[in-house]
RNA sequence: GGGUCGUUAACUCAGACGGUAGAGUAUCUGCCUUUUAAGCAGAGAGUCACUGGUUCGAGUCCAGUACGACCCA
């Protein structure tokens, strides 16, 4: 509260006068007739009803009363004009001496940009034609003390912007547009499930042991339950057990919780929406993907084409042929291409992408030896010890997923990395699992659930032996869970999407932390 | 964890070879009853992120620390 800048002397200064002369710096109780984006709506549409079009001040007009904060005053002698602004936009008020009063001029005058003040007056054009509410009255209805940033360059320190998010809202409409959008995707996500008889839930954030995807969790302590808990890494495993119990389609839109590295991509606290849908298997989630992604894109973006750091990212689908061939961004579609196709988004193994996309040669990749020489020839660190899957994917995470700008469905998971994917029924080694990639980045994970209780015990068991090996993110033994599988589950599919990295697809924005309202910083 | 860059007035930014701090906006005082980043005249405003070093002298050079941005693992 103490600040001794002379920006905050003078308006504690004006504060008193303002107090001494009778005025409330925090009143209560000021109705408005219309918000500021009502007012253009009126004047869009019917200017004729709302007075004199003309310089005479429409002093015969329709009187409205609106409200909002002071984002920049015009001084002249006896008459002002104040910008201001609610939620719904920003609109001009003349405040003239003869309409307020000599009184009334003399605290306009005192009140500064950032003040929340109400008007009631009829509107009338300017001689630009610019429409503005002529103030018959005005009332301070809040007091700022402290000076907003320049009107001009806002704020642009990114330190600044996220530990004070309010002043980038108040003063970039940027950092407001990603967050109204962030909204909407999410309530249209919410709407796209309802729609589809998905049920809400809700379940623990807390949780006794941490599962459903391999990662450090942050622990915490309840006190009168004496007991350690976690915060939960996913909720897979507790949504898997409400279809146990009947609720066949279930989704859940939460927060987890990761205790890792801070970056571009990475938040500790992130967005995430789980969805379980009993009697479908993952090609069915992967052509719902699809379906809702591009409902979300229209919705908020009018366009199945997105442009994200320079790419153009193509929702509408691609025709993928046997002799199609990837360019070295991933890209495999041409548009005469398009139109043919029902829509679907490329679909490829991860071995498959790994020899067309990677540039691993097909003759050795089913050779862990010769993947371990060819990983080292290319500066790409793998432990000796580490198993063909493992491998695979880390060959994967480095030659392949950069590439993928254009959507890109990867299936064929190996085993050893997907703890609660169900087996390939073709082949053992592999599961029925696929990731979704766009514009390089992971963005979902879905796949058919394991529902043989004996299948899901023996992943369990060798997720413990990677732990004793060192694999601290390897999955814990859950056999409550374990147990609640052996009381049937129906065969099922389910998903994660990240909604943050959706966000920033959909806002183009370069860092994760454009799009969370308080990303966490160090302390200073 | 490693590398590069940044931190100067409330905000956005200048500051050559090391010589004790500058602009615009904002604020304050005048003038101005249709401005549009209003205009004109004047004024005030700074622990140059922090700590130490080199130097007669450091915003500037050196080292370390904190916070942040980007890149890499």
């Amino acid at each position: 509260m103490e600040d001794s800048s002379t920006l905050f002397k003078a308006r504690k200064d004006k504060m008193n006068e303002l107090k001494e002369s009778g005025i409330t710096l925090y009143p209560n109780g000021f109705k408005i007739s219309n918000t500021i984006g009502e007012l253009h709506q009126l004047t869009n549409l019917s200017p004729e009803i709302l007075g004199e079009k003309s310089i005479t001040l429409g002093e015969n007009g329709t009187t409205f009363s609106v409200a909002g904060r002071m984002m920049a005053v015009n001084n002249f002698g006896k008459s002002s004009f104040i910008r201001f602004k609610d939620r719904t936009g920003q609109i001009q008020a003349y405040i003239q001496k003869n309409f307020v009063g000599n009184d009334g001029y003399a605290i306009f005058k005192k009140l500064d940009i950032g003040d929340f003040i109400g008007i009631e007056g009829p509107l009338f054009q300017t001689k630009t034609g610019e429409w503005t509410i002529l103030a018959k009255s005005f009332r301070l209805l809040s007091k700022s003390v402290r000076p907003l940033p320049e009107k001009y360059h806002g704020i642009k320190d990114p330190e600044k912007r996220y530990r004070q998010r309010y002043l980038d809202l108040i003063m970039n409409e940027e950092a407001r547009d990603i967050f109204i959008k962030r909204s909407k995707i999410v309530s249209t996500m919410r709407r796209f499930f309802e729609a589809r008889d998905f049920m809400e839930v809700e379940t623990p954030m807390m949780q006794p042991l941490p599962g459903g995807a391999e990662a450090t969790p942050f622990k915490t302590w309840h006190n009168a339950l004496g007991m350690e808990l976690f915060l939960r890494i996913a909720p897979e495993l507790y949504l898997k057990r409400l279809v146990v119990g009947g609720f066949e389609k279930v989704f859940e839109i939460n927060r987890n919780f990761r205790n890792e590295g801070v970056s571009t991509r990475h938040n500790p606290e992130f967005t995430m929406v789980e969805f379980y849908q009993a009697y479908a298997t993952y090609e069915d989630l992967m052509d719902l993907t699809e379906e809702m992604f591009r409902n979300i894109a229209m919705e908020v973006n009018e366009t199945l084409q997105i442009e994200y750091q320079g790419n153009t990212i193509d929702f509408r689908g691609v025709a993928v042929t046997d002799t199609d061939t990837a360019d070295n961004q991933g890209n495999i579609y041409n548009d005469e291409s398009v139109s043919s196709n029902n829509g679907k988004w490329r679909r490829i193994s991860m071995i498959e992408s790994l020899t067309t996309i990677g540039g691993v040669d097909s003759s050795i990749i089913g050779d862990s030896a010769k993947l371990l020489e060819f990983a080292e020839e290319k500066g790409i660190k793998i432990t000796k010890k580490e198993r063909y899957g493992k491998i695979l994917t880390k060959l994967f995470d480095t030659l392949v997923e950069p590439k993928l700008i254009q959507p890109t469905f990867i299936t064929g998971y190996p085993v050893e990395v997907s703890p609660l994917s169900r087996k390939s029924d073709t082949n053992p080694e592999l599961t029925d699992r696929f990731e979704l990639f766009i514009a390089g980045r992971e963005i979902a994970n879905g796949f058919s659930e394991i529902n043989d209780p004996a299948d899901q015990y023996e992943r369990f068991l060798q997720q413990a032996s990677q732990r004793t090996e060192g694999n601290t993110e390897a999955h814990i033994m859950d056999a409550d869970y374990v147990e609640a599988l052996e009381y049937g589950m129906p065969p099922t599919a389910g998903e994660g999407i990240g909604i943050d990295r959706l966000v920033m697809l959909l806002t183009d924005s370069p860092s994760i932390r454009e799009v969370i309202l308080f990303p966490h910083m160090k302390n200073v």
